[in-house]
DNA sequence: ATAGGGTTAG
Protein backbone atom coordinates (compact mmCIF):
# COMPACT_ATOMS: atom_id res chain seq x y z
CA UNK A 1 0.00 0.00 0.00
CA UNK A 2 3.00 2.26 1.08
CA UNK A 3 4.87 1.03 -2.15
CA UNK A 4 1.54 1.85 -4.15
CA UNK A 5 1.51 5.65 -3.07
CA UNK A 6 4.83 6.01 -3.52
CA UNK A 7 4.29 6.71 -7.85
CA UNK A 8 2.70 9.77 -7.34
CA UNK A 9 4.88 11.38 -5.19
CA UNK A 10 7.15 10.33 -7.90
CA UNK A 11 5.50 11.21 -10.46
CA UNK A 12 5.01 14.65 -8.88
CA UNK A 13 8.64 14.92 -7.68
CA UNK A 14 9.49 15.29 -11.86
CA UNK A 15 6.62 17.40 -12.25
CA UNK A 16 8.03 20.28 -10.25
CA UNK A 17 11.46 19.61 -11.42
CA UNK A 18 9.71 19.61 -14.81
CA UNK A 19 7.59 22.66 -14.09
CA UNK A 20 10.19 24.60 -12.60
CA UNK A 21 12.65 23.95 -15.07
CA UNK A 22 15.44 22.40 -13.05
CA UNK A 23 18.52 22.16 -15.25
CA UNK A 24 20.08 19.32 -12.66
CA UNK A 25 17.12 17.02 -12.88
CA UNK A 26 17.77 14.95 -15.92
CA UNK A 27 14.64 15.26 -18.18
CA UNK A 28 12.36 12.46 -18.39
CA UNK A 29 13.46 11.44 -22.01
CA UNK A 30 9.76 9.25 -23.31
CA UNK A 31 7.67 11.72 -24.80
CA UNK A 32 4.63 10.39 -22.39
CA UNK A 33 6.51 11.65 -19.45
CA UNK A 34 7.60 14.98 -21.21
CA UNK A 35 4.12 15.84 -22.82
CA UNK A 36 2.55 17.26 -19.26
CA UNK A 37 -0.62 16.37 -19.86
CA UNK A 38 -0.18 12.93 -18.94
CA UNK A 39 1.60 13.35 -16.13
CA UNK A 40 -0.61 16.03 -14.73
CA UNK A 41 -3.72 14.32 -14.73
CA UNK A 42 -1.90 11.58 -12.70
CA UNK A 43 -1.04 14.16 -10.17
CA UNK A 44 -4.35 15.85 -10.28
CA UNK A 45 -6.13 12.31 -9.87
CA UNK A 46 -4.05 11.68 -7.11
CA UNK A 47 -4.40 15.31 -5.08
CA UNK A 48 -8.17 14.91 -5.22
CA UNK A 49 -8.13 11.64 -4.53
CA UNK A 50 -6.15 12.56 -1.16
CA UNK A 51 -8.30 15.49 -0.67
CA UNK A 52 -5.95 17.86 -1.28
CA UNK A 53 -8.13 19.87 -3.68
CA UNK A 54 -5.63 22.67 -3.72
CA UNK A 55 -3.19 20.76 -4.66
CA UNK A 56 -5.37 19.23 -7.61
CA UNK A 57 -6.65 22.98 -8.57
CA UNK A 58 -3.37 23.91 -8.55
CA UNK A 59 -2.00 21.42 -10.94
CA UNK A 60 -4.71 21.14 -13.06
CA UNK A 61 -4.28 24.99 -13.88
CA UNK A 62 -0.54 24.31 -14.50
CA UNK A 63 -1.39 21.93 -17.69
CA UNK A 64 -1.11 23.95 -20.98
CA UNK A 65 -3.13 21.71 -22.97
CA UNK A 66 -6.34 20.44 -20.90
CA UNK A 67 -7.50 17.06 -22.71
CA UNK A 68 -10.53 15.16 -21.42
CA UNK A 69 -8.35 12.80 -19.13
CA UNK A 70 -7.00 15.56 -17.04
CA UNK A 71 -10.93 17.63 -16.57
CA UNK A 72 -11.88 13.83 -15.77
CA UNK A 73 -9.16 13.11 -13.68
CA UNK A 74 -9.84 16.20 -11.10
CA UNK A 75 -14.16 15.60 -11.50
CA UNK A 76 -14.13 12.31 -10.48
CA UNK A 77 -11.39 12.71 -8.33
CA UNK A 78 -12.95 15.89 -6.51
CA UNK A 79 -16.19 14.19 -6.27
CA UNK A 80 -16.59 12.84 -2.73
CA UNK A 81 -14.69 15.45 -0.84
CA UNK A 82 -17.20 17.88 -3.01
CA UNK A 83 -19.34 16.74 -5.27
CA UNK A 84 -21.27 20.67 -5.87
CA UNK A 85 -17.88 21.15 -7.28
CA UNK A 86 -17.50 18.28 -9.69
CA UNK A 87 -20.52 19.30 -11.08
CA UNK A 88 -19.60 22.52 -11.33
CA UNK A 89 -16.56 21.32 -13.34
CA UNK A 90 -18.37 19.06 -15.71
CA UNK A 91 -20.34 22.29 -16.82
CA UNK A 92 -17.05 24.17 -17.12
CA UNK A 93 -15.36 21.24 -19.50
CA UNK A 94 -18.63 21.27 -21.81
CA UNK A 95 -18.41 24.94 -22.05
CA UNK A 96 -15.05 25.09 -23.00
CA UNK A 97 -15.66 22.64 -25.88
CA UNK A 98 -14.11 19.42 -24.69
CA UNK A 99 -15.98 16.69 -25.76
CA UNK A 100 -16.74 13.84 -22.75
CA UNK A 101 -15.73 10.57 -23.19
CA UNK A 102 -16.81 6.94 -22.09
CA UNK A 103 -15.14 7.95 -18.43
CA UNK A 104 -16.78 11.42 -18.33
CA UNK A 105 -20.12 9.08 -19.33
CA UNK A 106 -19.84 6.86 -16.43
CA UNK A 107 -18.83 9.79 -14.22
CA UNK A 108 -22.46 11.70 -15.23
CA UNK A 109 -23.94 8.37 -14.72
CA UNK A 110 -23.06 7.26 -11.23
CA UNK A 111 -22.06 10.50 -9.80
CA UNK A 112 -24.31 13.39 -10.55
CA UNK A 113 -27.45 11.26 -10.83
CA UNK A 114 -27.01 10.97 -6.82
CA UNK A 115 -27.11 14.90 -7.14
CA UNK A 116 -30.79 15.62 -7.94
CA UNK A 117 -30.19 19.60 -8.45
CA UNK A 118 -27.66 18.65 -11.11
CA UNK A 119 -29.65 17.47 -14.37
CA UNK A 120 -28.01 20.64 -16.36
CA UNK A 121 -24.26 18.67 -16.89
CA UNK A 122 -26.22 15.25 -17.52
CA UNK A 123 -28.65 16.66 -20.04
CA UNK A 124 -25.55 18.71 -21.77
CA UNK A 125 -23.60 15.36 -21.96
CA UNK A 126 -26.74 13.60 -23.43
CA UNK A 127 -27.62 16.30 -25.87
CA UNK A 128 -23.88 15.47 -27.48
CA UNK A 129 -24.67 11.85 -27.51
CA UNK A 130 -27.45 12.79 -29.26
CA UNK A 131 -25.70 14.78 -31.51
CA UNK A 132 -23.14 12.53 -32.00
CA UNK A 133 -25.65 9.87 -33.04
CA UNK A 134 -24.93 7.51 -29.80
CA UNK A 135 -28.75 6.92 -28.99
CA UNK A 136 -27.95 4.65 -26.78
CA UNK A 137 -25.77 6.30 -24.33
CA UNK A 138 -28.43 9.47 -24.47
CA UNK A 139 -31.25 6.82 -23.92
CA UNK A 140 -28.81 5.32 -20.67
CA UNK A 141 -27.76 8.49 -19.18
CA UNK A 142 -31.60 9.83 -19.53
CA UNK A 143 -33.99 7.18 -19.30
CA UNK A 144 -32.68 5.16 -15.83
CA UNK A 145 -32.97 8.52 -13.79
CA UNK A 146 -35.74 9.48 -11.37
CA UNK A 147 -36.33 12.71 -12.11
CA UNK A 148 -36.36 14.56 -15.19
CA UNK A 149 -37.48 18.12 -16.16
CA UNK A 150 -38.81 19.22 -19.65
CA UNK A 151 -35.28 19.06 -21.23
CA UNK A 152 -34.47 15.57 -20.24
CA UNK A 153 -37.88 14.60 -21.44
CA UNK A 154 -37.72 15.90 -24.75
CA UNK A 155 -33.70 15.18 -25.38
CA UNK A 156 -35.50 11.40 -24.85
CA UNK A 157 -37.69 11.36 -26.96
CA UNK A 158 -35.42 12.92 -29.76
CA UNK A 159 -33.38 9.94 -28.82
CA UNK A 160 -35.79 7.12 -29.16
CA UNK A 161 -37.38 8.99 -32.75
CA UNK A 162 -33.50 9.18 -34.13
CA UNK A 163 -32.51 5.62 -33.59
CA UNK A 164 -36.34 4.21 -34.62
CA UNK A 165 -37.77 3.55 -31.13
CA UNK A 166 -40.85 4.61 -32.01
CA UNK A 167 -43.36 2.71 -29.49
CA UNK A 168 -40.78 3.73 -26.49
CA UNK A 169 -41.42 7.39 -27.85
CA UNK A 170 -45.41 7.49 -27.19
CA UNK A 171 -45.06 5.15 -23.86
CA UNK A 172 -42.26 8.04 -23.00
CA UNK A 173 -44.71 10.72 -23.67
CA UNK A 174 -47.70 9.15 -21.72
CA UNK A 175 -45.40 8.98 -18.78
CA UNK A 176 -44.24 12.33 -19.42
CA UNK A 177 -47.54 13.53 -19.33
CA UNK A 178 -48.64 11.49 -16.38
CA UNK A 179 -45.79 13.14 -14.50
CA UNK A 180 -47.06 16.75 -15.34
CA UNK A 181 -45.22 17.81 -18.31
CA UNK A 182 -46.99 19.65 -21.20
CA UNK A 183 -45.97 18.90 -24.85
CA UNK A 184 -43.71 21.91 -25.51
CA UNK A 185 -42.40 22.45 -29.71
CA UNK A 186 -39.34 20.25 -29.16
CA UNK A 187 -41.82 17.47 -27.88
CA UNK A 188 -44.04 18.45 -31.13
CA UNK A 189 -41.23 17.77 -33.62
CA UNK A 190 -39.71 14.44 -32.08
CA UNK A 191 -43.49 12.86 -32.39
CA UNK A 192 -44.21 14.25 -35.30
CA UNK A 193 -41.15 13.16 -37.42
CA UNK A 194 -42.24 9.62 -35.86
CA UNK A 195 -45.66 9.82 -37.73
CA UNK A 196 -43.99 10.99 -40.97
CA UNK A 197 -42.08 7.76 -40.72
CA UNK A 198 -44.49 5.36 -39.40
CA UNK A 199 -47.11 6.80 -42.15
CA UNK A 200 -49.57 7.79 -39.27
CA UNK A 201 -51.92 10.15 -40.34
CA UNK A 202 -54.36 10.03 -37.48
CA UNK A 203 -51.71 10.07 -34.46
CA UNK A 204 -49.87 12.95 -36.53
CA UNK A 205 -53.45 15.05 -36.79
CA UNK A 206 -54.26 14.51 -33.23
CA UNK A 207 -51.02 15.69 -32.56
CA UNK A 208 -51.79 18.90 -34.67
CA UNK A 209 -55.00 19.45 -32.68
CA UNK A 210 -53.06 18.81 -29.42
CA UNK A 211 -50.27 21.66 -30.59
CA UNK A 212 -52.80 23.88 -31.49
CA UNK A 213 -54.54 23.35 -27.43
CA UNK A 214 -50.91 23.84 -25.51
CA UNK A 215 -50.36 26.58 -27.97
CA UNK A 216 -46.76 26.64 -26.61
CA UNK A 217 -46.01 29.78 -28.83
CA UNK A 218 -42.16 30.53 -29.82
CA UNK A 219 -40.73 29.03 -32.45
CA UNK A 220 -43.33 27.60 -34.42
CA UNK A 221 -41.58 27.57 -37.38
CA UNK A 222 -39.88 24.40 -36.50
CA UNK A 223 -43.44 22.93 -35.71
CA UNK A 224 -44.72 24.27 -38.84
CA UNK A 225 -42.51 22.43 -41.17
CA UNK A 226 -42.40 19.09 -39.48
CA UNK A 227 -46.15 19.46 -39.52
CA UNK A 228 -46.58 20.20 -43.39
CA UNK A 229 -43.47 17.54 -43.96
CA UNK A 230 -45.80 15.30 -41.94
CA UNK A 231 -48.80 15.91 -43.77
CA UNK A 232 -47.07 15.09 -47.09
CA UNK A 233 -45.62 12.33 -46.29
CA UNK A 234 -48.94 10.53 -44.55
CA UNK A 235 -50.62 11.23 -47.90
CA UNK A 236 -53.03 14.39 -46.76
CA UNK A 237 -51.14 17.68 -49.51
CA UNK A 238 -54.44 19.47 -48.56
CA UNK A 239 -53.47 19.51 -44.89
CA UNK A 240 -50.05 20.16 -46.22
CA UNK A 241 -50.87 23.22 -48.38
CA UNK A 242 -53.04 24.75 -45.58
CA UNK A 243 -50.36 24.96 -42.88
CA UNK A 244 -47.99 26.34 -45.75
CA UNK A 245 -50.37 28.57 -46.46
CA UNK A 246 -51.51 30.05 -42.91
CA UNK A 247 -48.09 29.86 -41.62
CA UNK A 248 -45.97 32.97 -41.26
CA UNK A 249 -42.24 33.28 -40.79
CA UNK A 250 -41.68 30.48 -43.69
CA UNK A 251 -38.05 29.74 -44.29
CA UNK A 252 -36.11 27.83 -46.70
CA UNK A 253 -37.25 24.30 -44.84
CA UNK A 254 -40.97 25.20 -45.68
CA UNK A 255 -40.50 25.79 -49.27
CA UNK A 256 -38.31 22.70 -49.61
CA UNK A 257 -40.70 20.28 -47.53
CA UNK A 258 -43.52 21.53 -49.94
CA UNK A 259 -41.69 21.95 -53.31
CA UNK A 260 -41.09 17.87 -52.12
CA UNK A 261 -44.58 16.91 -51.17
CA UNK A 262 -46.18 18.79 -54.69
CA UNK A 263 -43.22 16.40 -56.40
CA UNK A 264 -44.24 13.13 -54.27
CA UNK A 265 -48.06 13.99 -55.00
CA UNK A 266 -47.58 13.99 -58.58
CA UNK A 267 -47.74 18.03 -58.77
CA UNK A 268 -44.77 18.62 -60.62
CA UNK A 269 -45.91 21.56 -62.25
CA UNK A 270 -47.47 23.55 -58.73
CA UNK A 271 -43.99 22.38 -57.46
CA UNK A 272 -41.80 24.40 -59.81
CA UNK A 273 -44.16 26.74 -59.87
CA UNK A 274 -43.43 27.51 -55.80
CA UNK A 275 -39.47 26.36 -56.54
CA UNK A 276 -39.93 30.10 -58.69
CA UNK A 277 -42.06 31.99 -56.60
CA UNK A 278 -39.72 30.93 -53.47
CA UNK A 279 -36.64 32.70 -55.50
CA UNK A 280 -39.10 35.76 -56.25
CA UNK A 281 -39.41 35.88 -52.59
CA UNK A 282 -35.84 35.87 -51.94
CA UNK A 283 -34.70 32.09 -50.76
CA UNK A 284 -31.70 30.66 -52.39
CA UNK A 285 -32.60 27.31 -53.16
CA UNK A 286 -29.91 24.72 -51.46
CA UNK A 287 -28.60 21.50 -52.09
CA UNK A 288 -31.86 19.74 -50.58
CA UNK A 289 -34.26 22.13 -52.59
CA UNK A 290 -32.47 20.92 -55.69
CA UNK A 291 -33.04 16.91 -54.90
CA UNK A 292 -36.87 18.00 -54.15
CA UNK A 293 -36.94 19.59 -57.70
CA UNK A 294 -34.84 17.29 -59.90
CA UNK A 295 -36.36 14.50 -57.87
CA UNK A 296 -40.00 16.27 -58.96
CA UNK A 297 -38.94 15.95 -62.82
CA UNK A 298 -37.85 12.15 -62.04
CA UNK A 299 -40.91 11.06 -60.71
CA UNK A 300 -43.24 13.04 -63.03
CA UNK A 301 -40.79 12.57 -66.28
CA UNK A 302 -40.00 16.17 -66.98
CA UNK A 303 -36.95 15.55 -68.64
CA UNK A 304 -36.52 19.15 -70.50
CA UNK A 305 -37.35 20.87 -67.83
CA UNK A 306 -35.31 18.66 -64.99
CA UNK A 307 -31.70 19.26 -67.27
CA UNK A 308 -32.75 22.84 -67.36
CA UNK A 309 -32.83 22.82 -63.07
CA UNK A 310 -29.74 20.53 -63.24
CA UNK A 311 -27.68 22.61 -66.13
CA UNK A 312 -28.20 25.46 -64.22
CA UNK A 313 -27.15 25.01 -60.62
CA UNK A 314 -23.96 25.49 -60.69
CA UNK A 315 -23.81 28.33 -63.10
CA UNK A 316 -27.09 30.39 -61.83
CA UNK A 317 -27.86 28.80 -58.07
CA UNK A 318 -24.26 28.38 -57.11
CA UNK A 319 -24.61 24.66 -55.91
CA UNK A 320 -22.46 22.00 -56.97
CA UNK A 321 -24.26 18.76 -57.75
CA UNK A 322 -23.49 15.94 -56.04
CA UNK A 323 -23.34 12.32 -56.66
CA UNK A 324 -27.25 12.20 -55.38
CA UNK A 325 -28.10 15.44 -58.17
CA UNK A 326 -26.28 12.82 -60.30
CA UNK A 327 -28.32 9.98 -59.77
CA UNK A 328 -31.34 11.41 -60.13
CA UNK A 329 -30.37 13.54 -63.45
CA UNK A 330 -29.00 9.96 -64.83
CA UNK A 331 -32.71 8.25 -63.68
CA UNK A 332 -34.46 11.35 -65.50
CA UNK A 333 -32.29 10.82 -68.75
CA UNK A 334 -31.82 6.97 -69.08
CA UNK A 335 -35.41 6.07 -67.97
CA UNK A 336 -36.86 8.20 -70.71
CA UNK A 337 -34.96 7.04 -73.04
CA UNK A 338 -32.22 9.74 -73.62
CA UNK A 339 -29.27 7.28 -73.13
CA UNK A 340 -26.27 9.19 -75.63
CA UNK A 341 -27.17 12.17 -72.84
CA UNK A 342 -26.94 10.13 -69.68
CA UNK A 343 -23.78 8.48 -71.41
CA UNK A 344 -22.38 11.98 -71.88
CA UNK A 345 -23.57 13.37 -68.01
CA UNK A 346 -21.62 10.52 -66.94
CA UNK A 347 -18.43 11.28 -68.76
CA UNK A 348 -18.54 14.64 -67.77
CA UNK A 349 -18.66 14.00 -63.90
CA UNK A 350 -16.41 15.56 -62.00
CA UNK A 351 -15.61 12.10 -59.75
CA UNK A 352 -16.01 8.51 -60.69
CA UNK A 353 -19.57 7.33 -61.06
CA UNK A 354 -20.98 4.68 -58.62
CA UNK A 355 -22.47 1.02 -58.96
CA UNK A 356 -26.11 3.29 -58.47
CA UNK A 357 -25.43 5.21 -61.31
CA UNK A 358 -24.03 2.36 -63.42
CA UNK A 359 -26.85 0.15 -62.68
CA UNK A 360 -29.44 3.00 -63.96
CA UNK A 361 -27.27 3.66 -67.25
CA UNK A 362 -27.01 -0.33 -67.79
CA UNK A 363 -31.07 -0.15 -66.86
CA UNK A 364 -32.13 2.07 -69.48
CA UNK A 365 -29.74 0.85 -72.14
CA UNK A 366 -31.73 -2.49 -72.06
CA UNK A 367 -34.76 -1.07 -71.41
CA UNK A 368 -33.99 1.36 -75.21
CA UNK A 369 -32.59 -2.14 -76.67
CA UNK A 370 -29.56 0.78 -77.12
CA UNK A 371 -26.87 -1.89 -75.29
CA UNK A 372 -24.32 -0.20 -78.35
CA UNK A 373 -24.42 3.18 -77.58
C1' DA B 1 -32.20 20.39 -27.80
C1' DT B 2 -36.03 20.41 -32.59
C1' DA B 3 -37.15 20.68 -39.18
C1' DG B 4 -36.45 19.82 -45.58
C1' DG B 5 -34.29 14.50 -50.48
C1' DG B 6 -34.06 9.63 -52.43
C1' DT B 7 -34.49 3.49 -52.28
C1' DT B 8 -31.89 2.49 -58.59
C1' DA B 9 -34.09 -3.70 -59.69
C1' DG B 10 -38.17 -7.36 -59.90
Amino acid sequence: MRAHSLVPLMLALIWTHQSMGNSYMPKPSSTTLSSGVYLGSSLVSFYARCQNLNNAYKIFSEIPDKNVVCWNALIGGCFNEDAGASVTLLKEMLLSGILPNEFTFSLACDKTSAVSSHSLPRNAIAAIYNRQGQFHETKQLLSQIQYRDALSWNILLTACARNEDYSEAFQIFKQMQSEGFLMDNYTAVSLLSICSKINRLDLGSTLHAFIIKVNSGYDEVFVNNVLLDMYTKCGSLDCALRVFEEMDGRNLISWTALISGLGLHGYIHEALERFKQMGLEGFKPDSVTFMAVLSGCRHNGLVEEGMWLFNHMKSVYEIEPDMDHYVAVLDLLSRYGHIKEAESIISSMPFQPNAVIWRIFLQGCKRYGNLHC
